[in-house]
DNA sequence: TGTCTATGATTTACGACGCC
DNA sequence: TGGCGTCGTAAATCATAGAC
C-alpha cells in the first residue's frame, strides 16, 4: 500500500495521511489527437520499446517519461476492465 | 450476447448513486478510521459485499472520500460528528 | 423545466517495491 | 545498479445524476 510505514504517525489525527509530493507535476490532460495516437500505438503492441518510445514521444510532444507512464497506466486500466468484467461476453 | 454487452457498456456510461445503505456503511467504515482510512484489500471485499458494489467502487468512494475530506474538512464537520455518535451508541451496546 | 452542485469514474503522475 | 515492470494512490478533471 501506498500509506506505508513512515507517514503512519499514530498523533496527527487527520493531517496525517498522506504525503503530497509538492514536487509532484501537475496532471496536464492530453489532447485528444494524442491520446488517439497512444490508443493506436497501444493496439499496435502493449509494451514500447526504447526507440519507439523516443519516436511517439517526438511526434505527440510528450516526454519519454510520459509515455512511459501512459502504457504503464494504459496496461493497468485493461488489466481493471477484464476484472470488472463479469464474465464472458 | 450482444444485449448484455451493451447492457454492461450502459452501466459502465450511466452510474447511479450508491443507495442510502450503502453510503452508510461506507461512511461508518471511514469515520471510524479517521486515523488511517485505508481499507486492506480484505476489508474493501467485505464493503463491497455489504454495499452490493464492486472493490473498485469502494476503491473509488474512498479515493473520492478522503481527498475532498482533507480539501474541506469543516463541511464534513457535521457529518463527522454524526458517524462518530452512531459509533459510540453501538460501542456501548 | 433549466441550473447547478454533489458524486462516481477516469485520467496523469508518482512512491514503494519487485525482478533481471 | 539502472531501468522498466506492477500496484495503490493523490489530485485534477470529466460526466451527469439529481436536488432545487
Amino acid at each position: 500500500p501506498a500509506a506505508t510505514k513512515v507517514d503512519l504517525d499514530p498523533n496527527n489525527p487527520a493531517s496525517n495521511w498522506l504525503h503530497a509530493k509538492s514536487t509532484r507535476k501537475k496532471r496536464c490532460p492530453y489532447t485528444k489527437h494524442q491520446t488517439l495516437e497512444l490508443e493506436k500505438e497501444f493496439l499496435f503492441n502493449m509494451y514500447l520499446s526504447r526507440d519507439r518510445r523516443y519516436e511517439v514521444a517526438r511526434l505527440l510532444n510528450l516526454t519519454e517519461r510520459q509515455v512511459k507512464i501512459w502504457f504503464q497506466n494504459r496496461r493497468m486500466k485493461m488489466k481493471k476492465c477484464n476484472k470488472d468484467r463479469p464474465k464472458d461476453i | 450476447v450482444m444485449i448484455l454487452r451493451s447492457r454492461f457498456l450502459d452501466a459502465r456510461r450511466k452510474r447511479r448513486n450508491f443507495s442510502k445503505q450503502a453510503t452508510e456503511i461506507l461512511n461508518e467504515y471511514f469515520y471510524s478510521h479517521l486515523s488511517n482510512p485505508y481499507p486492506s484489500e480484505e476489508a474493501k471485499e467485505e464493503l463491497a459485499k455489504k454495499c452490493s458494489i464492486t472493490v473498485s467502487q469502494v476503491s473509488n468512494w474512498f479515493g473520492n472520500k478522503r481527498i475532498r475530506y482533507k480539501k474541506n474538512i469543516g463541511k464534513f464537520q457535521e457529518e463527522a460528528n454524526l458517524y462518530a455518535a452512531k459509533t459510540a451508541v453501538t460501542a456501548a451496546h
